[in-house]
RNA sequence: GGCCGAGUGGCGAAACUGGCAGACGCACGGGACUUAAAAUCCCGUGGAGAGCGAUCUCCGUGCGGGUUCGAUCCCCGCCUCGGCCA
């Protein structure tokens, strides 16, 4: 983590930084640019113009004390300057504006002002010097030189005003100087430092920590960051006791791949990334406490996270009481307890929510590794697309699906989006029907066995297992049994094995083999046709014994349900497909409820049963509810609910994640004898090894399964123990975080209870909707199980949640071109057209549609695309406070439109919001003076009743926008306010002070100068928040709408509280009004006090 | 294919969840200041039309219907775009 440096070396470091971005942005925007050319077919002149702008930028580099004063030496002759002025209005693009900055933005080293075209002159003129008329033409070659003095002061927009002879300091807002002096002092003076333990009102403010990624801090990072610290500023200022911490979700896959590419250990370059983050994050003024900072691969949060390992391995689901308790307390069945230690042992290994199974997952030989399930498409790995084997492999699972009914439940008393909430359900996916069991026949065996499982079945009941006699299905439609026509069970149902017969065997074999070779994805596609092949066994239909073949296919999963399906081609889409790729039989056993005959038709709709026994004519509701009873009556079914969330698969092969704190037991060739042990929670964090080699080997095997041996292998009680050298999943850390920033140094425990119970749950949560589904629900399930087993107070640890919209690029016009030249129009391209990026000065609006302006035939599309590398448009955070200060990135950001929406990025915006932070500070300084002073319109005097209520209107705008989150909203109320004061000569220092106060929290470095300038004392940052006085929102009078049948015809002025009978009356005393009731029926008369009046008329 | 969201000036957007459509910003145009430019400040700016003029008229919130005195907002049916899932 960085350290906090002095003033100086910050300024130094943003001024050398910010001119490597100029020019790397520079020459990557002329580059561009000149790619363009080609399929574009740019002006030449423009290339000429982004290649000069390269140079330009290249001759200011770090180091040059005094970039303005190198301009001279170097200056280019008029004949250049003609040459780099073409045809005019080119569109201030980047590069252009960052040439202004930094050859000072003015008059007096260098600047080439915007060439009109009526005129084709331009103009540049010298320091002091003399001012020289440049024409661009080759029709006006000869400069004119006017002999006189430039009076003009090198001025640059980034606030850096470089003293020389003949230069005078200005203080203009300069954010590079007050924005690195105010995050010192605020770090000197622990202005954000949260107590302990709050006092009154609480508010736990969070941001979802970010995954320090080698490439930094993103625009998309400082939108959310900016709502909460925008938020948590006001809560300061109201008194609330306001907890808003940031950390580091640093394990996980690019690092890891970093280190097999470079041979750095991962645990460097991590710890550079956030050292990045860190410093841009501190760039920005977020209002966090740094002393709670923490990285989820900090020793001491690994350490947290084993500990909550071990509690999820000590704890069982009580299903009776719908929570978690220790495994100590599990009930031991007696032929469990009578079987031995050994088998205790192993039925309270199969009951904990950390548990190891068996589990299918995707390796791919080629690449050596592990895969998930969206690395793998078509059978192949995404990247390299080498061939990907489904093999089983040991590995741990959470029982996430214990908690799935209250996952569902709970969500109800949370404020989150309603998609969301959705989205979790979904994903959930609860739903509601039966098991039934299939009798599987001996082979030659034609009923009699049948009749004799099910009389054994009817007196034992309905059995936990279906044994292997019997294939055990999940349907959501019982009612349907009766159609039922085959039997489907899944490549990897235990079964197969016994119900395939000789006949089969081979073309059951490859078919297994192939399924291995798909990914879960690719078998469940609808679009995809169906496969499968018959086993050559059929099953018994336990209501009509009719046989039933049973077929494997690849469409069913065994990890849904019971890996087993019956398949009713009638009434279910998967099915339909299946029996007509294979001329299966098709029976109909329901039918709409309107009576409209249905037959040999897919239906899969809710209706009334045909041609289904004793249960004919029922509806399918009562239907399910009857044979769901009789079913299990009869011990061959049941009612059931099954979930489409599963089991969380909880290990990874990778080195750079939590190791487990699980000891396997070895016999004396260090061989597992299955046996575990979850280490004592002393011997606790359980550390990496040391390995120079993280690549993956030939077979899945972990690689820490090469550390070693005086880390892999330990004794306890005399018994050697191999450690797990499987890793968590990057979601681990990220799935308590916000507890342990509540208490960051607790050495004793995970939080202290006292801590946990003040501040907990997270008041406001923001971040991106990706992690609507997986990150909320694994942080819900271990905080529901840390609940359970009295570790934490709440419920939930999310109470409010907030999904900031995703920022892209600047708006982009593309052109297609066909690969025989011209043209196409973007409605009309084909798939071979090349598309170009086209400037937005050469397209113009037809219609619907942008067109080019010198073909308007031809269409161009006109739309944003998302921030990537590829594109190259790509917005630096970094650049863009260089340029403009961070409180502009901050208030653009926040004033570009709502939290949650989608939201192109548009630099001329960025300037914007820039020029409303000027018009601010001209609101309080004198810009004139050489010193930075109080300007002189700022005068004591009272203020004036309207001045009062713009102030408290603005004051109550911005407090109700900040409560929900409408900071656009909030930041134009802001500019209104700027707008009325900026052209008074005499501004109340009264309705300034409150101003910068409300001011704070958007553009909180900005605020604390002019608080200083206006000489109170610092901190604005915890001044009380202004108050708003009612009187000053109402108005006396107001001027209401007159409609007549509801088309506007007149306004009237009443008295604000006119009730409609006034109203009426003062809008027929309007002339105009009266005018057009002349002569007109009045059929009825709408009037809304304070809002409008409106005659309906005949 | 399913689910969710969104379509308002040249652009980003606003409009108390039924009541003056387009606040605020960008861009553009005009003016003041300046020998000139930049910066700054002021004015204008949805479209079409009428008038010397303050003004006035008509059209206008993706498309087609509906409810209502009144619809950007509510209902029905479409179209387009985006996101997520499959």
């Amino acid at each position: 983590m960085a350290e906090p440096r002095a003033l100086d070396a910050q300024v130094e470091d943003r001024l050398a930084g910010g001119v490597v971005e100029v020019h790397r942005h520079a020459a990557r925007q002329g580059q561009r640019r000149i790619d363009d050319r080609r399929p574009g077919g740019l002006r030449e002149e423009e290339a000429d113009a982004a290649l000069v702008g390269r140079e330009r930028a290249l001759e200011h580099r770090p180091g040059a004390q005094n970039p303005g004063e190198q301009l001279p030496s170097r200056e280019a002759g008029p004949e250049r300057v003609g040459h780099l002025h073409p045809p005019c209005r080119r569109p201030a693009g980047a590069e252009q504006r960052l040439l202004e900055e930094r050859s000072g933005g003015c008059a007096g080293s260098g600047h080439r002002a915007a060439c009109r075209e009526t005129t084709g002159w331009s103009t540049r003129c010298r320091p002091g010097g003399d001012i020289r008329i440049a024409c661009p033409g080759p029709e006006q070659p000869r400069p004119r030189t006017v002999p006189r003095r430039c009076r003009f002061p090198r001025r640059r927009r980034d606030g850096f005003s470089p003293s020389g002879p003949r230069t005078r300091r200005m203080p203009r807002y300069q954010p590079a100087r007050i924005e690195p002096k105010w995050q010192s002092w605020w770090e000197s003076h622990d202005t954000f430092a949260t107590p302990r333990l709050p006092t009154g009102r609480k508010r736990y403010v969070l941001d979802m920590f970010p995954y320090p990624s080698g490439e930094g801090l993103h625009v998309g990072h400082p939108e959310g960051y900016t709502a909460t610290d925008i938020v948590t500023r006001f809560e300061r200022m109201r008194g609330t006791a306001v907890m808003h911490p940031m950390g580091f979700d640093a394990f996980g896959l690019p690092a890891e791949e970093y280190a097999i590419r470079t041979g750095t250990p991962p645990r460097e370059s991590t710890e550079r990334n956030i050292a990045t983050f860190t410093r841009q994050l501190k760039m920005l003024g977020f209002s966090y406490d740094w002393k709670r900072v923490l990285a989820t691969t900090d020793p001491e949060y690994v350490r947290w996270t084993q500990w909550i390992f071990l509690v999820l391995f000590d704890t069982w689901f009580d299903t009776t009481l719908q929570r978690g308790r220790p495994i100590a307390e599990l009930p031991i069945p007696d032929d469990v307890a009578a079987a031995g230690p050994e088998a205790v042992a192993r039925y309270r290994d199969e009951h904990r929510l950390a548990y190891q199974s068996e589990a299918p997952v995707n390796w791919c030989p080629a690449l050596g590794t592990v895969l998930a399930n969206e690395e793998v498409i078509g059978g192949v790995s995404e990247r390299g697309g080498h061939p990907v084997v489904r093999i089983p492999l040991r590995q741990w699972m959470l029982r996430i699906t214990a908690y799935a009914d209250r996952l569902e439940r709970e969500l109800d008393g949370l404020d989150w989006p309603a998609s969301i909430k959705k989205l979790q359900s979904d994903w959930i996916g609860r739903s509601t029907g039966a098991e039934v069991d299939f009798f599987v026949c001996p082979p030659g065996d034609a009923g009699s066995s049948f009749a004799a499982w099910q009389s054994a079945r009817a007196t034992a009941g309905f059995p936990a297992e279906p044994g292997v006699d019997a294939i055990r299905v999940y349907t959501t439609r019982p009612d349907t049994l009766y159609g039922v026509t085959y039997l489907v069970v899944a490549p990897e149902h235990p079964l197969v094995e016994r119900l395939t017969t000789a006949a089969q065997r081979d073309a059951i074999a490859a078919y297994r083999d192939a399924a291995t070779r798909k990914s879960d994805l690719d078998r469940t596609d609808l679009a995809k046709e169906k496969t499968g092949v018959f086993t050559g066994s059929s099953c018994v239909h336990p209501l009509t014994g009719r046989p039933v073949p049973v077929w494997v296919a690849d469409y069913v999963l065994a990890s849904y349900g019971t890996g087993a399906i019956m398949a009713v081609p009638a009434h279910d889409d998967r099915d339909w497909d299946f029996a007509k790729a294979f001329g299966l039989p098709i029976v109909t056993v329901v039918e709409p409820s309107d009576g409209h005959g249905h037959d040999g038709t897919l239906f899969t709709g809710a209706g009334r049963a045909v041609a289904s026994g004793p249960y004919t004519g029922l509806e399918t509701a009562e239907f399910i509810a009857r044979i769901g009873a009789d079913l299990r009556a009869a011990g061959i079914g049941r009612p059931a609910v099954n979930y489409k969330l599963r089991d969380w698969l909880f290990s990874r092969q990778r080195f750079w994640g939590e190791p487990f704190p699980i000891l396997h037991e070895v016999d004396g060739a260090g061989v597992p004898t299955g046996a575990i042990r979850a280490l004592d929670p002393a011997d606790l964090p359980v550390h990496l090894p040391h390995l120079t080699d993280f690549k993956p080997g030939n077979t899945p095997d972990p690689p820490l399964s090469r550390s070693p041996a005086d880390w892999l292998f330990v004794e306890r009680d005399g018994k050697r123990y191999r450690r797990e050298t499987n890793t968590m999943p990057q979601w681990a850390g990220s799935c308590w975080y916000y507890l342990r920033f509540l208490d960051p140094h607790n050495t004793e425990r995970f939080v202290d209870p006292d801590v946990e119970r003040a501040w907990m749950p997270v008041d406001l949560y923001i971040g991106g909707a990706e992690h609507a589904v997986l990150h909320l629900l694994y942080a819900r399930f271990w905080h529901k199980v840390l609940h359970d087993r009295g570790h934490v107070s709440s419920l939930e640890p999310f109470h409010r949640l907030v999904n900031q919209g995703m920022i892209l690029g600047e708006m982009e016009f593309t052109g297609y071109r066909s690969p025989k030249g011209g043209w196409v129009s973007a409605e009309k391209r084909s798939a071979e057209d090349v598309g170009a990026k086209v400037p937005a000065d050469q397209v113009e609006k037809q219609g619907e549609h942008f067109v080019l302006r010198d073909a308007p035939k031809i269409r161009v599309e006109s739309r944003a695309y998302k921030m990537s590398k590829a594109r190259g448009n790509v917005v630096n955070p970094d650049t863009v406070v260089t340029e403009f200060g961070a409180d502009s990135l901050r208030l653009y950001e926040m004033f570009m439109g709502p939290l949650e929406a989608t939201k192109p990025w548009s630099t001329t915006g960025v300037s914007g919001v820039r020029g409303f932070l000027d018009r601010c500070w001209r609101l309080v300084v004198d810009e004139r003076a050489d010193d930075v002073t109080l300007a002189a319109q700022v005068v004591d005097d009272p203020p004036t009743d309207d001045q009062l209520r713009e102030l408290h209107r603005t004051v109550h705008k911005v407090t109700t926008d900040i409560e929900s989150l409408s900071f656009n909203t909030a930041i134009a109320r802001m500019m209104e306010f700027v707008n009325v004061f900026t052209p008074l000569d005499r501004r109340p220092r009264a309705v300034l002070e409150p101003f910068v106060t409300i001011l704070a929290p958007f553009a909180p470095h900005l605020a604390e100068e002019l608080w200083e300038v206006l000489g109170r004392p610092a901190p604005v940052s915890t001044a009380p928040w202004p108050t708003v006085v009612e009187r000053w929102l109402r108005d006396d009078t107001v001027e209401v709408p007159v409609q007549v049948n509801g088309k506007l015809r007149g306004r009237v002025t009443v008295a604000a509280d006119a009730d409609p009978a006034a109203l009426e009356a003062a809008a027929q005393a309007d002339p105009r009004i009266a005018e057009l009731l002349a002569g007109k029926q009045v059929v009825k008369v709408v009037a809304v006090p304070g809002r409008m009046v409106n005659f309906v008329v005949r």
